[in-house]
DNA sequence: TAGATTTCTTATCATACATCAATACCAGGC
DNA sequence: GCCTGGTATTGATGTATGATAAGAAATCTA
């Protein structure tokens, strides 16, 4: 048995022979992305689905005046796309970039819709997938909704730990949805409090 | 044939015979809420996805200091629900409420996974119906992301001219990210943009 | 219709966060 | 090793939005 985090993801989530699931992962295509490199750019349409193998990726626009806003880190293991660009075959509005050198497993949309039709597995499979991501971006809304830099920022170590240390605070503060300025002070003024208890 | 809206929508992205069809609308719950009355309150497992029939609900959360952000309007012809709790069986950290009298179908997820089990249309449909989510709640991200409050407003007008005249405005601000007051100011500083053009 | 309640507006003041600018820091390429 | 460009910090200042309060307008309800 191979060694793919691609692999134990789907045993633990999908329930499949082992001859099953080697020919799945075989049919994947693997791809490297050197740090900097996109997965996906703006206009084009995402024909697949990204699962990160290792590295590192964000999904993030650019508005009128070049700013850059993340809307989501994918460390391995995770799931990365532009699910609207890729189920209703739009030019997507948003690129995936790698963070840091990235090798990762190209899903083919059609591939595993024709999985879910012969194995109803899959499409609980995929049901959950779509689920966590719905989960995760309304969690976000409700976020940007009703907390402040600091609360959001506490909320962000606590959830991805891991993240915060590879990615730069710039990068924190777009996904955060405040000027890496103000993510300098708000680190400050939390060191500050930490330090007078 | 019946006249529902749920009849149409079924009708336009199901591929169904009209027996087919009929029998299923005969086997949804159908419900009235007065204005006010809830169709999910925190703490409970939602375990069904409401089909707005007619009237208004809105999706929305309660913080620690007592003041509600809404995620979500939900006019007629639209789905509501908190998925993370029916998908997952978990206490849902939201409330649903009608904002005007509602009439509502209740769709149990149970009988919509065993329809999606027996009819392939079905998984497509609800594929679609998450697809959907997710777009809009990117969408959303996105925006308070990148967008000032003046910017969120007209955007909201835009996209949802015919809410904006049917909930007060401090739903408006609510589900905008802003104070009532704020609001406010931002309407009076867009109808003096407007007088001087 | 009148009274009560909520909503909307406006004003003042407070604050969180942005912008701009300067400097120090660090990392990758030559 | 030394540029070079990106990154982080800090300070001064500006601005958008929040908090509070009060009155006007609209809506509900009896």
């Amino acid at each position: 048995m191979n060694n793919f985090k691609l692999t134990s993801f789907l045993t633990s989530n999908v329930d499949l022979d082992e001859k099953m699931l080697n020919e799945l992962i075989a049919n994947f295509k693997i791809k490297h992305f050197r740090k900097g490199e996109y997965l996906l750019q703006q206009g084009e349409v995402c024909t697949n689905y990204f699962f990160i193998e290792t590295g590192l990726a964000r999904l993030f626009g650019i508005n009128r005046v070049g700013k850059e806003h993340i809307i989501q880190f994918a460390p391995e293991g995770w799931f990365v796309s532009d699910r609207e660009s890729t189920f209703f075959k739009q030019p997507s509005s948003y690129f995936i970039q790698a963070i840091e050198d990235t090798k990762a497993f190209l899903l083919d949309e059609q591939f595993i819709l024709k999985l879910s039709e012969s194995n109803p597995a899959f499409v609980e499979f995929n049901n959950k997938l779509l689920h966590n991501h719905i989960r995760n971006m309304t969690k976000r809304v409700y976020q940007l909704l009703s907390a402040t830099a600091e609360e959001r920022y506490l909320a962000f170590t606590k959830t991805y730990p891991d993240i915060l240390l590879r990615v730069p605070q710039i990068m924190v503060a777009s996904y955060l949805g405040i000027t890496p300025e103000s993510l300098s002070r708000v680190r400050k003024d939390l060191a500050l409090k930490n330090f007078k208890k």
